[in-house]
DNA sequence: TGTACATCAGTGAACGCGCGTTCACTGATGTAC
DNA sequence: TGTACATCAGTGAACGCGCGTTCACTGATGTAC
C-alpha cells in the first residue's frame, strides 16, 4: 500500500514536471493531454487518476514552476544579499545561459502574454509569482537604503521580464544576446 | 466592376481590421476563422475569397498591426523629434489609456511571448516590427548625442514592453497602474 | 509459506466538439448587344 | 433603354482531424487467512 501510493506521486510528480517544461517552451494553451503523457511514458487514459482537469494540471505545473523560480531568486537574494546579490541575480537571469534554457528556469517571460487569458486558479499562481519576485527586489533596494525601492523594483522586474521575453522572441541570435547584454550592463548600473 | 472590386478590399480590410483586433485580445493562437468571419459580419466559407489560409492571414494582420504602430512612433519621433519627443513617447507608451486599449495600440506586448511559436510569415513580420521600433528610438538618441545610443535603446525598448506586458497581466489595476507609472518615471530620467 | 481476494494505477477504445478547409450553390451586379 | 448572359463575393453543408474527457477493462501488487 505504502509502496503503491509512493509510486503513484511519483508517477504525479513526472507528468508535472513534463507540464513544467512543455509549458515553459509551448506556453499554457500549447500544451495537450496526449502529448504530455506520451512524454511522461503513459497513455492518455491515465491523466483523470492524477488531475480532475486539463486546467487543475496547468494551475498545479505554474505553482511547481515558481517554486524554482523562488529558489532561484533565494540563490541570489539570500538573506544577506547587497548590491553584490542584484547584480548576481541580473547577470544570472539575463545570461546567455538563461536564455537558451527555455524549458527551465524563469516562467514569466514564457506567461506574460497569455497570463491575463488563464483560467483563474492558474492565474492567481502566476501573479503570486510575480508579487514574490518584486518584492524581493524591493527588499533588498530598501536595505540598501533606496528611498524608491518600490518603484524601482517594479521598473527593474520589467526591464528584466522585457528583455528576456524580447530575447527569446527574435530568431538572430547575435541580436537577441545584444538584448541581453544592454539591459545586463544598465541594470547594474541603475542598482549600484 | 470596378465597384465590386472595390468592395471585395474594403471586405478584406474589414477582415483583417477584426484580425488584428482580435489578435490583439486573445494572440494569433487565440483566434478562429468562423469567429473572425462572423465579427465580420460574414460566413466562414467565404474567407479563402480572401486569404489562402489562416497563417497567412495572420502574417497580413501582424503587417497590418505594425503600419498603426509605426504611424503612432512617427507621431512622436518624427523628423526633428528630441528629448521631448522620447518622453512623449514614454508617457504615451505606458498610459493608462494604452494601458485599458488592449484592442488597438503596440502589438507587441501581446505578441512577444508567442512569437517564437508563429509560422514563419508572420514571424518575419513581426521581427521586421520589433527592429523598426528599437532603430527609431536609437535615431534619436544618437541625434542628442548619447554614445551609447544602440544598447541604451535597446534598453529602454525592453522596459517599455515589459512594463506594458507586466501590467497588463495582472488582473489588480492598482498595481497595474502602479508598474506604468514606475517604467515611465525611470525611463524619462533615463532619457535626459 | 501458500492461496484467494481486493485494490487501483494505468490502458485503450470511444464520445462529442470545434477547428481549418473544401466545394457545389446562389443571387446580386456589371457587361454585351 | 431593355434583355440575356457572365462573373464572382459570399453562403452553408460537409469533410477529416485533434482535442479534452469518459469508461469498461486489465494485470500487477498488497492484504487476509
Amino acid at each position: 500500500m505504502a509502496d503503491k501510493s509512493a509510486h503513484k506521486a511519483r508517477t504525479r510528480a513526472r507528468i508535472l514536471d513534463e507540464a513544467a517544461s512543455a509549458i515553459r517552451t509551448g506556453g499554457a494553451q500549447g500544451i495537450s493531454v496526449a502529448d504530455l503523457m506520451k512524454r511522461a511514458g503513459l497513455t492518455h487514459g491515465g491523466f483523470y487518476a492524477h488531475f480532475g482537469s486539463r486546467d487543475d494540471l496547468v494551475a498545479h505545473a505554474i505553482d511547481r514552476m515558481f517554486v524554482d523560480s523562488a529558489a532561484m531568486l533565494d540563490r541570489h537574494l539570500g538573506v544577506d544579499a547587497g548590491a553584490e546579490g542584484l547584480a548576481g541575480l541580473i547577470d544570472y537571469y539575463l545570461s546567455e545561459r538563461a536564455y537558451r534554457a527555455v524549458d527551465k528556469g524563469c516562467p514569466l517571460p514564457g506567461l506574460l502574454g497569455e497570463a491575463a487569458r488563464m483560467p483563474p486558479a492558474a492565474r492567481e499562481r502566476f501573479e503570486a509569482g510575480v508579487r514574490a519576485f518584486r518584492d524581493r527586489i524591493e527588499q533588498v533596494l530598501a536595505k540598501l537604503g533606496r528611498a524608491d525601492s518600490a518603484a524601482l523594483a517594479s521598473s527593474i522586474q520589467a526591464e528584466l521580464v522585457g528583455a528576456m521575453t524580447l530575447a527569446r522572441s527574435i530568431s538572430d541570435e547575435t541580436t537577441a544576446l545584444a538584448y541581453l547584454a544592454a539591459s545586463r550592463e544598465r541594470l547594474k548600473e541603475r542598482v549600484t
